[in-house]
DNA sequence: TAGATTGTTAATCGATTAACAATC
DNA sequence: TAGATTGTTAATCGATTAACAATC
């Protein structure tokens, strides 16, 4: 991750270039622009059209150049872009030029698992701090981190520069935990728990359910049912020719693998 | 989670009620909405109106009811919404009135907390099967379930009537088990490898990328010490004053708690 | 030059929001 | 009836997409 200067950045006063306003839909891809990007770059491509990296991300071309345009003018016409380029171009933006301290919340069953996940290492993060309520928790050591008690955030806190912090608490415990994180300057916060954060402005929260990603999945299974006029009980239902037109959730589209 | 006719059923033919065609983003809310209206049952409330119950989905009550009215007018004017009847309602649209059966391939990191997460259980689905491709693994017992070989996927799936496949492998193991579950007659797959996935018309994939939502955070903090003008290195950034508008990031809003 | 591919335009589509008439 | 709150309308906003001029 070389640092890169930003080409958007015009006669701004700031002592940082300000980053352009990208809508939040292309940040959202951004990251899986880079995943595609870095999977050419290890295949030893070093330029790449949009049609191919829009296939590789699981997007069309339009979108794909749509989206790289908000960043300036990194391709080149008749040719494509230059991989290592645009993996510079993306990593300044997404602001992976420096490796941010994570906190992580809770080391239950989930908790554990985050811990232990490489590609938080791998794609620009650095596990900094594990932190848990639980006295029987405390001390124990997960993947060469010990686990501290959540009263120590404070310190531990100012000491590491977190700069995210990762909730995987059950539900309860969420919101004070969440309050904590804030008192102690973290702006950024990942919430495992299935409940509504309230936190100031400027505070950006995101949220993953994964009961909730399966309920979305449930309801289309019952509306495939419906539609094939199968009872929605029935088994091996989905082995039944389906009407076109059902596939995109918005989240994937088919492509060629 | 009691049968509830559909009301939007009209003059349709088939054996089942057609489900109404909900915006993707409705649909993606419903599951928010049920989780808060449990809360709401579970202390006593019968009642609520779309003002609070917004409040507790985190979104705003125009939303809200532009939500639930597409599922039909449930609500009553100058009272609100009966909560029991909502929950069914939604149950309904959702296709949890039948509790579905879930298998899970890959028992690694994150696979094992996968298997052991109350909230599948808690929240319509159940676990009926685990696989993994890795012999050493195979005859693990996690949660009551012992791990199966990938090999065994087809048997396995007819007996249990899987309805859903959930992805948890290396991201080079993901679409050849993609492939597996599809030609078991799986049409809902959940994504946790970071890589695209190629299914044919007709299944539903959703991703969940854990070190994608944190990149997007990172995009956010980045832009958050430009804004302020604090070097990116900059340690404590966030406890600085921020101009407004910032905080919203399509994924929750601040709200009371 | 001819072929390829980007960057941009403009049309379309879907989602959000505030306001308010309907109505309990 | 008066007050409260829904369901719907219409305006606005943001995202997607196809097409193609620009240009390597």
């Amino acid at each position: 991750m070389s640092q890169h200067r930003h080409p958007g950045a015009s006669g701004h006063t700031g002592a940082v270039p300000a980053l352009p306003d990208l809508p939040e839909a292309t940040v959202a891809r951004l990251p899986e622009y880079l995943r595609a990007l870095h999977n050419l770059a290890e295949t030893g491509h070093d330029t790449v059209s949009s049609e191919a990296l829009a296939t590789a991300a699981g997007v069309n071309s339009a979108k794909l150049r749509k989206d790289l345009s908000h960043l300036g003018s990194y391709g080149t016409r008749g040719v494509g872009y230059d991989v290592a380029l645009l993996i510079d171009q993306i990593e300044y933006v997404l602001g992976l030029t420096q490796r941010r301290a994570v906190a992580l919340v809770g080391v239950g069953n989930l908790g554990h698992a985050l811990a232990g996940y490489a590609g938080f290492v791998s794609r620009g993060f650095r596990i900094a701090a594990l932190f848990d309520a639980d006295e029987s928790r405390v001390g124990e050591e997960i993947n060469g981190l010990v686990v501290r008690h959540i009263d120590d955030l404070a310190t531990i806190a100012a000491q590491e520069a977190i700069a995210i912090g990762v909730i995987a608490t059950p539900a309860p415990a969420a919101q004070s935990v969440a309050d904590r994180l804030v008192a102690v300057g973290v702006t950024s916060i990942l919430n495992f728990a299935p409940c509504v954060l309230s936190v100031p402005d400027g505070v950006d929260v995101r949220k993953v359910d994964l009961a909730i990603e399966l309920q979305i999945l449930s309801f289309h299974e019952h509306r495939k049912a419906s539609l094939t006029g199968i009872p929605a009980s029935g088994p091996a239902a989905g082995l039944t020719a389906l009407p076109g037109g059902l596939a995109a959730t918005g989240t994937q589209e088919a492509v060629g693998s």
